[in-house]
DNA sequence: CTGACGATTCACT
DNA sequence: GTGAATCGTCAGC
């Protein structure tokens, strides 16, 4: 299957990168355990002009600086003090637009993926959510900043397409600081799919 | 240096 | 439905 080309992540708008990425496989071989899934959920942080944004209003501290590299790459932080959350950089440097990877659909590894999660039962909870995503994958802060297009980790196109009729828009949760940005449609998904977290 | 807090999840009532 | 978990980040002093 292709990894996605760097070409696919410079796309301007990071709404259409947003849509674009669902149906696609996000897979990881960390610790030489291949585990993989089908992206069915993703939000848009639309950079410095999105109070949602980590980097809004030009904010450039150590953390953020990895949103302000060129996209391609993965911007990993810890949220909560437990959960890793992960996001795909787009655009070009200086440019801080990302996607947050929020909801998967299993694919390879689903026993690695259980014994990470520490689960008895393998259920829609093994990988909705994107705490609980991260943690399927062995994803963690570790690979903040690293290549989207690597033999370990990246994304690829699966041949899945997703109509634009499937995509379900709704508003981002747990942002209530952004104000009006957080009633901004950002947050998509694939409309019936199992595997997409609960909405609040 | 200090303190408040978070792009969440889970156990418990 | 409610609250705890748990620690890096960031603004302010």
């Amino acid at each position: 299957m292709a990894i996605l080309p760097l070409d696919f992540y410079l796309e301007q708008s990071v709404l259409t990168i947003t849509e674009a990425l669902l149906g696609k496989l996000l897979v990881t071989r960390f610790d030489n355990q291949l585990t993989s899934g089908l992206i069915v959920e993703t939000e848009a942080y639309n950079g410095v002009n999105d109070k949602g944004c980590h980097a809004y209003n030009h904010r450039r501290t150590a953390r953020t600086e990895t949103m302000y590299k060129r996209g391609g790459i993965s911007y990993i932080y810890l949220c909560y003090g437990i959960h890793h959350l992960m996001n795909v950089v787009t655009n070009e440097a200086d440019t801080p637009h990302a996607v947050l990877i929020r909801a998967i659909e299993p694919q390879e590894g689903q026993k690695t993926m259980q014994k990470r999660r520490n689960k008895k039962k393998i259920d829609y909870t093994l990988t909705s959510g994107p705490g609980s995503m991260s943690q399927a994958l062995g994803i963690t802060t570790a690979y903040n900043g690293n290549s989207l297009r690597s033999k370990t980790f990246h994304i690829c196109d699966a041949g899945v397409n997703i109509p634009a009729e499937q995509v379900l828009r709704r508003p981002r949760v747990g942002i209530a600081y952004a104000e009006e940005d957080a009633k901004r449609p950002y947050r998509l998904s694939i409309q019936g799919n199992p595997w997409v977290s609960k909405a609040k």
